[in-house]
RNA sequence: GCGUCGGUGGCGGAGUGGUCAAUCGCAAUUGACUGUAAAUCAAUCGCCCUUCGGGCUACGUAGGUUCGAAUCCUACCCGACGCA
């Protein structure tokens, strides 16, 4: 693996870089989609190629449940299983600790909403009876499959020999994903938990990385808590690392403070992935914050329910004032649904019959428009995914390279205010922070 | 013409004397979604008043019985089926 940064914003973190592994090239920062179970879901890995996109994204606690970790390696390894030729990451499974654990039926997420994070349990409530699918032991966590039910101890070691077989390019050290309601004492034990597992997933990956094929990605811990996140972030650089995450469930605010205090630590030469963040406005604070790699399953899970990209903002393609709307999802848009067909298409199916009509179109000519895919959405046709992730991933993706770019020309504080100002529908009164 | 069964909110369909503005499903309206338990979930869904709450009009139509009717009775209208 081959990190060179381009070019750094000035006086701050954030860079352009390029990631060079065997199987492919990285422009950094870059989105990652998200194929958790060896597949983005809605599309093909043809379709996600052609919107953009350099590597993806594959979960190791999905894949061992399904179809299990030894399949994926007698099918050549995931690059083959899946056809996705380019790099692949895997996510150790941390995440599921968090979401099966702490986080199981109930309201936090990835962020939480509530603004001020003292609103949230102050102790550490004693919710042991609250049913949680995954449970954290001595030694690793056993979870309760989603899906049929049986129990499975996932250790650091057991996770790294999972991703291993699984055969992906840059893979996670495994780690406790921590609830923001946790309190302090908590979250001191869960990250020791983490700094012990991280040490451990390296030792494992050692014996098993013999052609040194592989990256392993440490993953810096510890809440919303600056004292905790700097001795993360200290602790996981000591350690041979590839390259690192930063993981966490945060509220907006907590958010960019963690980023900045982790990576004005680690060191600029590896590159660093914000796990599971990828909404345009926390993209562009991570990159400014040093931030290379993003993975994010918003662009395809809001797809799915509807909601799409617009540089003005995200809509609910399903509400009623889009029925009748024959405009593209978003004028000028570059992705495959709001550009128009070519001809050929339509010569191609004319040519056999003796006198076709060539298609009318409309103003702003886009192969699908929002009124189709409302339609689509309410008919509950699946293509309405298909076009709607292809129109979301192709979005973000293309942000990403427009910041990047961004960098490159100096431009990076421009074009984030003049994005940001659209998107929110701001008046300029508002300051960008 | 006779007989039988049935007519409930946008639709389907519960309810068969009080706890019914009426279970439920669909449709509709809106919202949520950030290392995917997610093609999912939540809220609203007769009209009016300021929310709590209160008021009004409603279960084919018109009467009636009853303290009280979507529920019982009578007539009529409409539909399905059967017999002429």
């Amino acid at each position: 693996m081959i990190f060179t940064i381009e070019k750094k914003l000035e006086g701050g973190l954030g860079r352009a870089g390029i990631l060079k592994i065997s199987r492919g090239v990285i422009h950094t920062p870059a989105f990652i989609p998200v194929a958790t179970k060896a597949s983005v879901k809605a599309l093909t890995l043809e379709e996600v190629q052609s919107l953009g996109a350099e590597v993806v994204l594959a979960n190791t606690y999905h894949l061992y449940l399904q179809p299990g970790d030894e399949l994926v390696r007698e099918a050549g390894g995931l690059h083959q299983f899946m056809n996705w030729p380019g790099p692949i990451i895997t996510d150790s499974g941390g995440f599921q600790v968090f979401s099966l654990g702490a986080a199981y039926g109930k309201d936090v997420s990835k962020i939480t909403k509530i603004s001020d994070p003292s609103l949230l349990i102050p102790e550490r409530f004693d919710d042991s009876d609250a049913p949680r699918l995954a449970k954290i032991g001595a030694d690793g966590v056993s979870f309760k499959s989603h899906i049929d039910g049986s129990v499975h101890y996932i250790t650091p070691e057991k996770s790294i020999q999972i991703q291993h077989n699984l055969g992906a390019d840059i893979i996670f050290a495994f780690d406790e994903c921590t609830s923001p309601s946790e309190d302090l004492r908590y979250q001191e034990e869960a990250l020791e938990r983490t700094h012990a597992w991280a040490k451990r997933s390296l030792e494992e990956h050692k014996k098993l990385n013999k052609e040194n094929k592989v990256m392993l990605f440490g993953i810096v811990q510890g809440g919303r808590e600056e004292l905790l996140r700097k001795k993360s972030a200290d602790f996981i650089k000591s350690l041979d690392f590839d390259g690192f995450g930063i993981g966490g469930s945060f509220t907006k605010e907590d958010m960019s403070s963690a980023v900045k205090w982790v990576n004005e630590i680690l060191p600029e030469e590896k590159p660093r992935h914000l796990l599971g963040i990828g909404e345009p406005e926390d993209i562009f604070m991570g990159v400014e914050n040093g931030v290379d790699l993003f993975d994010c399953v918003a662009p395809t899970r809001n797809a799915r329910n509807g909601t799409l990209y617009t540089k003005e903002g995200k809509i609910n393609i399903k509400n009623t004032e889009f029925r009748e709307d024959f405009s593209p999802i978003e004028k000028n848009c570059g992705c495959y649904v709001c550009s128009p067909s070519p001809d050929t298409f339509a010569q191609s199916l004319g040519s056999s019959l003796r006198s076709a009509t060539p298609l009318q179109k409309h103003a702003g000519s886009a192969r699908y428009t929002r009124a189709y895919l409302c339609h689509l959405f309410r008919g509950r046709e699946m293509l309405a995914a298909t076009l709607a992730s292809i129109h979301n991933l192709y979005f973000i993706v293309n942000l990403v390279k427009k910041i990047r770019q961004s960098i490159l020309d100096d431009k990076f504080f421009d074009f984030k205010k003049e994005f940001l100002y659209t998107y929110f529908h701001l008046d300029g009164q508002e300051k960008i922070k």
